[in-house]
DNA sequence: GCGATATTCAACCATCTGGTTGACGATCTG
DNA sequence: CAGATCGTCAACCAGATGGTTGAATATCGC
């Protein structure tokens, strides 16, 4: 897996990391704040956060003993587009398709 | 797996499967046809056509002994969708961003 | 310096993934 | 019907993934 998308897509295809970047949407994080709603282990939600890195959707910054981990947009912005060119977007219809998922989806 | 977005962003991961979408963007495909340009079997091609068509990105149609394989853009959108509240998008910096990964990606 | 807190490392495990090959069931053509 | 073509199935394999635990490494506060 070398390409930029294997990793941001890999990176976005596991429940646990969408719910973190979910998560540093709100705010800036440390480690084990952003372990703290999961019911694993420390060192699972690290290795998520290494992976997260890795496909450049975070950047994780040492301050003391604290690693705060930060979202980094263009890699989400990279994967959309790609994507733009399969959509065939009706921008219009996004509100419509939207409101659908929420209902849906939850 | 059970989540739509976990099956459709793992589809999404793999160089071959993006590759397939791509050329089933062109046009409507039967399986062979979708394999004759990758350099491995056909057997392999068909495991990645069904994790399309799990996913939801594709659909697949049976017509004679040939299986039509055809683009779905709803799971796609799908997937936008969800990134939306990620990008923090400038709509109007999206053309710089996208000749800048022209450019960078190939 | 000591103890507590924050994070990673290392080893291990079960399961998933992406590929192979060979046999098989369907369908078309002559 | 016989033979060729289309596609999947089954068994297998190597390596990645997602999780665990326990030990190790930094850093902070006293």
């Amino acid at each position: 897996m070398t390409h930029p998308l294997d990793l941001i897509f890999a990176a976005l295809s596991d429940p646990t990391r969408r719910a973190i970047l979910a998560m540093l949407l709100e705010d800036d994080m440390a480690v084990t704040d952003v372990a703290e709603p999961f019911a694993m282990s420390l060192a699972a939600i690290s290795k998520h956060l290494t992976l997260l890195a890795e496909a450049g959707l975070i950047v994780q910054e040492k301050r003391g003993r604290l690693k705060w981990c930060k979202l980094e947009p263009d890699a989400m912005r990279v994967a959309t587009v790609w994507m733009q060119g399969f959509g065939q977007f009706d921008p219009v219809d996004l509100d419509g398709l939207e409101r659908f998922l929420a209902a849906e989806l939850g």
